[in-house]
DNA sequence: CCATATTATGCAATCGTTTGCAATTATGAT
DNA sequence: ATCATAATTGCAAACGATTGCATAATATGG
């Protein structure tokens, strides 16, 4: 490892007049300064991060906690937060939770060894807790809230979309309404649902206990949650559902298949979040589509602007709108007149 | 920030016994020790791994650089390597390339200032070149080779597995089959075409140039070549399609879906790589599968494992079995008699 | 040409750990 | 007790950068 040493060695000067030639070229006269890039270019120097950081008490390092990379939102979340992090030259420490409030708190004294300068969080349940490890850290949530005092978010409206989609399916002609929700201690689902009970109490709905099943939004809960609400008895069988998220929506629709209902004759269906598989898949999925990308540029973006202008970072809350987009999933129900299905928006 | 020092002077000892009753213990008095850690969980210590690392000149902390974040298959990927890392002690730093070389670089230079103890790479075609910047940094390369003497590859029987997919379409009773090749400048799209080269010679079939399209393995590219190959006049136009990877696969059908060509009746097709959407999509895709998440933990289990035994890493090139899944959308040629669809075999 | 202001450099302390070595204390055998 | 030996602990110097302060070099002005 070449170090500033080597290259004041080089150039002849002082290790001091190095660093200030690399870090505040305007403190160096013109010639030492060529003549320490020439030497440093050299020597192919790079300078170690750690030293700086330990001395400079200053990383430019992020930490980035995910729940699931392997969640396509996520991974997208994660890209946009990076393409940001690294147009402004920071390094970003990616960390998976796995939904799970341990990893989460395991992620957090990992991270803060690394003495990053801020957060980008999507958190678990436990998080308010966990939190507490980096009093001093400024935070961001994404997609999520986790209720801590203090911590900016940067959210999409989960409400408004959850609305507009029951509002669809209703408009359609539908009564018997279920949706499948996530935990109900996790602000999106909790958000989703009050969107949907909303809807219905405006529509005149009753809201029914039964068709509501939440799920830990996982691909088997959806399959589980769509397969429990589509035995019951034909007289209280939902016509058509609302799924909570993207992963449970491919589990509600593999249980369909299973048992042979069809999509949109016999059961309509839209999911929150749109992806490929939803696009592409037959027949198309009628969803809210969320700016995913937007969300995760837009936090580290929300963060690092916070963070250059060293102010007390204040606790804004930023709502991303949502879009809807109608494909196939979706028609009036049995029984209504088949000539309704014309009259279908266009996304 | 609570340092050591913080910690010693409430458990009244130096900074250095501090630093031995946390990293080696049994160098230090049962009774100190006791007293100290108390101290520490007391203070809530948390170890600054950059003057630890600093100091110790050496990290615990691996950088992980693939291509596309987005491709379930990088996801997949970074989750295998994440797992086993952490499983270690480990923290990894994650680098998106965009399979642009020039990112690969930057990606490069910044970890270089982290000190990272290793390397995990998908390399972009540039790489031989770009991993001069670290040449003492232990590396193994994933999913492909770039040819650097003296690194380490896992990688997957990519020759093995397109011999397979081609000989089942063979068997199926095709004679003019496409492939859309990766570019050629990647060890896989390489290897991939040269099973379907040999497949083809060993069955005594010509290989057509024609029926062989290079793409830049996204999405779009697989669509482009596969409504280029499907366009060719009937004689020559290729009754089945091998695609070279994930991405390229969804967009070659798509492409068939645009030209209103049904799967399997007209047309065969078998993916490199296996996915939800491959499995759940209509007609559900035959694909060559891979262990996408063991590569990734084996990758970097081999690392770390050569790394603790402190071994000048002996250049080993591992290779994973890939395995064959038949499903829907592969179907003898028209002409052929329908009968030998009951003989397909199952996964 | 000298006093003074300005600019460019160097010195040395510092960030929070780790670790070789020396100093201290405990242990045990005589 | 006494002394050799072993087990604990502390001192102080690193690791590689940054930066306040002092100093040297140069410029400015009268």
């Amino acid at each position: 490892m070449v170090s500033l040493d080597d290259v004041a060695k080089l150039a002849q000067v002082s290790p001091a007049t190095v660093s200030r030639a690399l870090s505040r070229p305007e403190m160096v006269a013109e010639a030492t300064r060529e003549r320490i890039l020439q030497a440093a270019r050299e020597l192919g120097y790079q300078p170690n991060q750690l030293a700086r950081s330990l001395r400079r008490r200053s990383s430019r390092t992020l930490g980035l906690i995910i729940t699931d990379i392997l969640n396509p939102f996520h991974a997208t979340l994660a890209k946009g937060v990076q393409d940001a992090a690294e147009k402004h030259n920071y390094t970003v420490f990616l960390f998976n939770t796995d939904e799970d409030p341990e990893k989460e708190q395991r992620a957090l004294n990992a991270l803060r060894g690394h003495l990053p300068q801020g957060l980008l969080i999507v958190p678990t349940p436990k998080a308010k807790e966990n939190l507490k490890l980096v009093p001093k850290l400024p935070t961001v949530e994404l997609d999520r809230s986790s209720g801590t005092p203090g911590v900016r978010t940067v959210m999409v409206d989960n409400v408004g979309g959850a609305r507009t989609a029951v509002q669809h399916l209703i408009e359609l002609g539908h009564r018997r309404i279920g949706m499948i929700v996530g935990r109900l201690d996790i602000s999106t689902a909790v958000e989703r649902h009050l969107g949907y009970r909303e809807t219905l109490a405006t529509a005149g709905i009753p809201y029914s206990e039964k068709l509501v099943l939440p799920g830990n939004h996982r691909e088997e809960d959806g399959r589980k949650a769509a397969l429990a609400l589509l035995t019951l008895p034909p007289e209280e069988r939902p016509t058509a559902l609302f799924v909570g998220n993207n992963e449970m929506t491919v589990g509600a629709v593999l249980a369909v298949r299973e048992l042979g209902i069809r999509i949109p004759q016999e059961l309509s269906i839209v999911g929150f979040d749109d992806s490929r598989w939803a696009a592409t898949m037959h027949p198309a999925l009628t969803v809210v589509a969320q700016p995913t990308y937007e969300l995760g540029f837009l936090a580290c973006e929300t963060l690092l602007s916070s963070l250059s202008r060293g102010q007390p970072a204040l606790p804004t809350s930023i709502r991303l709108d949502v879009s809807f987009i109608v494909r196939e999933s979706t028609a009036p129900p049995d029984g209504f007149t088949n000539g309704l299905k014309q009259q279908r928006r266009k996304p």
